[in-house]
DNA sequence: CGTATATATCTTTTT
DNA sequence: GATATATACG
């Protein structure tokens, strides 16, 4: 361990190579190549402006990644530094590809040796090396929230700590609060003590930091965390990597948080080339910790960094980045930034498609159908999106595809490895790698059923902290002893040996074939061949796929590191298919078309966000807007349902208010009238909206003439929906029969006699006799 | 020790 | 409506 930097671990050929012909010697001579010329003069800037701290504030649409594929080439090409020495950090794995694929074709191979990647992927990178420092083991397990969780249900229950009125979940966020800000547990003060367990958050982040050593296992937050404690507490190791990496550049800077803004800073500080990139516009991850404010600390941390605004935008039309801008002007803290159009003489383009229908069945058929329609004008599905608020809303939209046949991918949906089975194998591929992982012990012990139970587990669990061994040591311990079932303590023995055996074929077995003995061995695989339930062979058909996709790995330990950090399906892009995604995930991505649905009060602007952070939220979940309005090169189309089934239960639903932020002009509002039946769907829908409007400050419906229901716009008298009081029996269409219980303007509070108490539009009910 | 039934909670977003 | 945990019973 005494050269952390020795090249063993980069894959590149001493010499540096140019690609073929792509780019010319370092120090070239001779006019510059494309990916230069063809930029305009502010990303140009952000290019050739190798040295010293620059801010690149970029707007969507501006050119962001090019920018920061032709710098890195730049710096490359011009042999300013090596690719070993360029540090090159993103959020998410498909931005670090994508960016690796791009210098890659501009400079060729050499891309390969960048110090490329996730903030946590690096951050593994160096952890390993330096494992000791925190008193880890090198082989240490990377830990998902799943096993993050029950470990800490584990350390409360020790503490005897009542886990009904303090849920396990709560102390993990208050952890990885404290993770995110970068305090270990002996930096947290006693000012931050959480609410926590009466206080006592501070002591169990303690004693759960404990057990993750004695696990030899780090969670999420650790991957920065120690790497921060490292770079604090060994100097010459901190100066090792200030040395090495010359040139650092940041995506997403917005989105950074203060461990990872330390971290870049202990980094940067000696050689001071530090370039992020960043829109303050599109911060939408505050709640995983992100501080917008550290795109303001920049200039302060580096006094004379270059600023450079990036406001051209060359992707949407300019009735998109009208809207765009409009809604996001409602925002009162942001740094201000115009978005211009970057092309002349463009087209105005089509106007924003504003939808309301009766619920998500019907939003589904119609979103479906749009997109047939666009696609027989001759849009590729490749470049069409549906973008949801949450995971949940996608059901819907699947279903409606599967229906019509239109093909689709989900993207960042229900990931392969965290199956029920998947998670099973990789238990046992976990135990082999790293016999210290409790969690993966205890998950697989009785997996297949072989009689140990939860007593025998306890009395292993006793004996392990005990003797203060893990709980696979502790298994080989009591086996000696007599203190088990002969029966107990002989499967024991078996599966001990079979462990044993199966970690010295590690090394001479492929990884497919090492999987497939172990999962056959165990009698994982006949327990599911001897399931009868429906899913049964699907599992196993996942378990095949699992094994055969390890083919394309040579260490246990790397797989396991990429399964733990890539947790993404890597999509079959090759087909023409829609995308199907969360807002979330759509950043950084474009689209010809893009559909938002369930724009609706509650859903979004999302309730649980606005109750736990207020203004802050509605902000934030704006800025959600704004990004996936922005995505869109072409089509905006915009949707919202009066009804949706939340859980198993209706629930009646306003439009967002984002909806009367967009500009009037821009956008073309659809209600259907008469596809409804006539029970006035629509009819209800224009009062409640041309109400609603009205009440809501700078809303359009006062300034706006829709072409379709404009004329009836303000004629909807008030006594048609009016006369519905207290006490009152009502008839509602999905809920029946139920008494008002209490009116606030043109909101009714409703006991119906089967689906309970709602609040629902007076618009939606009739009286009942 | 294993199985069957009841129940509570879930749906914000991700590495 | 689905899944994970709790409880009772065999």
């Amino acid at each position: 361990m005494s050269d952390p930097f020795a090249l063993d671990e980069d894959p590149t050929p001493a010499p540096f190579t140019p690609a073929r012909g792509a780019v010319a010697a370092p120090v070239s001579m001779g006019p510059p190549p494309a990916w230069i010329t063809s930029l305009n003069a502010e990303q140009r800037e952000a290019v050739e402006t190798t040295e010293g701290p620059v801010l690149v504030l970029s707007g969507a649409g501006t050119g962001k990644t090019r920018v920061l594929t032709a710098r890195l080439a730049n710096i490359l090409a011009k042999g300013l530094a090596k690719p070993w020495q360029v540090l090159s950090v993103t959020f998410t794995n498909r931005a670090a590809r994508e960016m690796r694929e791009r210098v890659s074709a501009l400079v060729g191979p050499v891309a390969e040796a960048l110090w490329l990647g996730t903030f946590h992927a690096i951050g593994v990178r160096i952890l390993r090396r330096h494992a000791e420092a925190v008193g880890l083991k090198s082989n240490f397990t990377i830990l998902d929230s799943d096993d993050q969780l029950r470990l800490l249900k584990q350390v409360m229950e020790a503490d005897s700590i009542d886990s009904k009125k303090w849920p396990a979940q709560g102390l993990m966020g208050v952890i990885q609060r404290w993770k995110d800000r970068g305090l270990t547990p002996d930096k947290v003060t006693a000012g931050e003590k959480s609410e926590f367990a009466a206080g006592r958050a501070l002591a169990l982040y303690s004693a759960y930091q404990d057990r993750l050593k004695q696990l030899n296992a780090a969670d999420f937050g650790d991957l920065l965390l120690h790497g921060l404690t490292i770079f604090q507490s060994q100097p010459e190791v901190l100066a090792q990597y200030q040395d090495q990496f010359r040139y650092i550049l940041v995506d997403e800077y917005q989105d950074t948080n203060v461990a990872q803004y330390l971290w870049l800073r202990l980094l940067s500080q000696k050689q001071k080339n530090l370039c992020c990139v960043g829109d303050d516009d599109q911060s939408i991850y505050s709640w995983r910790g992100a501080e917008v404010g550290n795109i303001l600390r920049f200039e302060k941390d580096f006094p004379n960094a270059k600023v450079i605004r990036l406001e051209s935008n060359y992707r949407s039309t300019p009735t998109i980045l009208a809207a765009a801008s409009h809604l996001i002007a409602h925002n009162e803290d942001r740094l201000g930034k115009t978005l211009r159009t970057g092309r002349d003489g463009i087209e105005d383009g089509e106007q924003i498609e504003v939808r309301g229908v009766w619920d998500g069945a019907e939003e589904a058929r119609w979103v479906v159908e749009e997109i047939e329609g666009l696609q027989r004008r001759g849009q590729k599905l490749n470049n069409v999106a549906i973008l949801v608020r949450a995971g949940f809303q996608m059901l819907e939209f699947e279903e409606r595809l599967i229906q019509t046949g239109v093909p689709y991918r989900v993207i960042g949906g229900p990931r392969f490895y965290e199956r029920l089975e998947i998670r099973d194998a990789l238990a046992y591929l976990r135990l082999i790698n790293q016999p210290d992982d409790d969690l993966a012990f205890e998950r697989i012990v009785n997996k297949p059923k072989r009689g140990i139970g939860e007593s025998t587990v306890q009395k292993l669990h006793v004996l392990a902290r005990a003797q203060n061994v893990p709980l696979m040591e502790a298994t080989l311990r009591m086996i000696e002893t007599d203190e088990l079932r002969p029966q107990v303590r002989s499967t024991l023995r078996d599966l001990m040996a079979s462990f044993a055996r199966w970690r010295t074929m590690r090394e001479t077995l492929p990884l497919t074939e090492l999987t497939a003995l172990v999962l056959e061995d165990a009698g994982y695989l006949e327990m599911w061949k001897n399931d009868k339930s429906p899913e049964a062979p699907g599992r196993l058909d996942n378990l095949r796929e699992f094994a055969t996709g390890l083919s394309e790995w040579d260490s246990l330990a790397g797989f396991l590191d990429h399964v733990s950090l890539v947790m993404e399906n890597e999509a079959n892009a090759a087909d023409e298919a829609v995308s199907l995604m969360t807002l979330h995930g759509a950043k950084g991505l474009e689209f010809d078309a893009v559909f938002l649905p369930g724009w609706e009060e509650e859903i979004f602007p999302n309730r649980r966000a606005l109750d736990e952070n207020g203004q802050a939220a509605l902000e934030e979940e704006r800025r959600l807007a704004y990004v996936g309005i922005t995505r869109a090169r072409q089509r905006v189309f915009i949707s919202f349902a009066a009804n949706r089934r939340v859980f198993a239960q209706w629930q009646s639903s306003l439009p967002s208010r984002f909806i009367d932020e967009l500009p009037k002009e821009n956008v073309r509002l659809q209600s259907d009238a008469g596809q409804f039946g006539n029970r006035g769907f629509s009819e209800g829908w224009q009062s409640m909206t041309a109400k609603w409007g009205n009440a809501a400050p700078g809303g359009f419906s006062s300034q706006r003439r829709p072409p379709v229901v404009d004329t009836k716009w303000e004629v909807v008298p008030r006594e048609s929906q009016g006369g519905i009081d207290i006490g009152d029996r009502v008839f509602h269409q999905k809920f029946g029969y139920g008494i008002v219980t209490a009116v606030d303007d043109c909101k009714l509070e409703i006991n119906f006699e089967k689906a309970g108490v709602k609040r629902v539009m007076d618009s939606f009910v009739t009286l009942a006799h």
